[in-house]
DNA sequence: GGGCGGATCATACCGAGGTTTAGGATCGCA
DNA sequence: TGCGATCCTAAACCTCGGTATGATCCGCCC
């Protein structure tokens, strides 16, 4: 019975990773991309940060390749902006006279790595690899996050706030009280909830939940 | 009855902040140890790496800053030599002539900053407030763990496998004929879990397991 | 106005969780 | 040899979780 909308189990990334490079000098950007595709990786290669933001980025595991002299807006700058504007990509940076304040600063804001021209094919290809495996796995983490929260979108105000009390603990009695409700009407919410969080048992409820961050906040404040 | 052996309850790192400062230049260390003085940072000096690695670290938040040109080891090696030994400290390099390759590597490997000589004496103090923060963090975290494990260490290898099954969402009976035990049994030794781990429901016991790292592994390998 | 989803509650029933009491078996250590 | 810890089980009993059936009420949209 109970015919469940069928879980639209994640078709997961699997395309094909991509190395994206933004560079103002065209010979560098033809130098990265005849080394990244001599080991068979998808390039992307753009003269100005504009450029990049033009590009719609695909769903596969990729990195960004950043020169920190960028023509008009600093890599630094480029960097905090991507994370303002909420995408997240590894960088990498390179850099001809780079000081170490500027290193610091890219590391601090999450860079992979930041190599000195001239570096090692060898070291880029490291460092890429590196990157792409960090962003798999970011990604991986980030596919399963958003199939919870659609889930979770599906409750109604009141079952949220069930589900809260639920993972924290209490029993159907001390919710019922704490809300003031019959304890049959908490059981009722509680049996939607399972079903329309997909949840096969309790402790599952409990690690969605927690992946969730919901704590008996009841559903005004999101912190 | 079943005396329990009274949980230690954390009686937490009440101790003040402590700055530890490794320098073979006499002059630096009393210019930081004043400085940090002028603060109200308790500070303890050091003329080199093994001179450090003698004293007694206090269970109290605290930071080390670090040359990267130590006499004997480099502050880079001695990084890693902590690692190794399991001394987690939040560390800040100083340097007068270091280079970007050290410095990606040092924060790779989880500096907290990295400053060039001369730097601003309120460069430095933000970089020791933020590393006395992280270490606060780690240590609650830590602290919280160790309580855990302490308690997970009074299970018996039975009731760790039961609990192993209970937290990944199984019923009694499924438990019982998981591993070929009359379901009251099961029972019991989840009634056991529950006290000795002092959990007050089972979501409680779920978020434990979560925190210990509990997969269905039964017990054998804690990877 | 009728339909629909959300929320509420009652009664009844059943299976799962959990404790107590009481016992039996094995093993290692003093 | 005896004690204690671990592990296992049974019967009785109670609470809690969960579902089904059926029903009322409200607000919203077509």
């Amino acid at each position: 019975m109970t015919a469940r909308p069928a879980p639209p189990s994640s078709l997961a990334s699997v395309e094909e990773p991509v190395v994206f490079v933004i560079d103002d000098d065209a010979s560098v950007r033809e130098a990265l991309s005849n080394l990244f595709r001599s080991v068979g990786l998808r390039v992307e290669v753009f003269g100005s940060a504009h450029e990049f933001l033009q590009y719609k980025l695909p769903n596969a595991p990729s990195c960004l390749i950043l020169d920190i002299r960028l023509p008009r807006l600093s890599g630094l700058d480029f960097q905090a902006e991507l994370a303002k504007a909420d995408i997240h990509i590894p960088i990498i940076f390179m850099t001809g006279h780079g000081d170490i304040p500027m290193t610091v600063r890219a590391m601090k804001a999450g860079a992979v790595d930041f190599l000195t021209k001239p570096f090692r094919d060898q070291d880029m290809l490291d460092a890429v690899t590196a990157a792409i495996e960090r962003d798999r796995n970011s990604r991986d983490e980030a596919m399963v996050l958003s199939e919870l929260h659609a889930l979770f979108a599906t409750l109604t105000p009141r079952e949220r706030q069930v589900m809260a009390l639920v993972t924290s603990g209490l029993m159907n009695k001390q919710i019922a009280a704490e809300i003031g409700l019959a304890e049959i009407t908490v059981k009722i919410h509680r049996g939607h909830i399972m079903r329309k969080m997909g949840a096969k048992s309790l402790p599952d409820l409990v690690r969605m939940a927690e992946l969730l961050g919901i704590g008996p906040a009841s559903g005004r404040s999101q912190t």
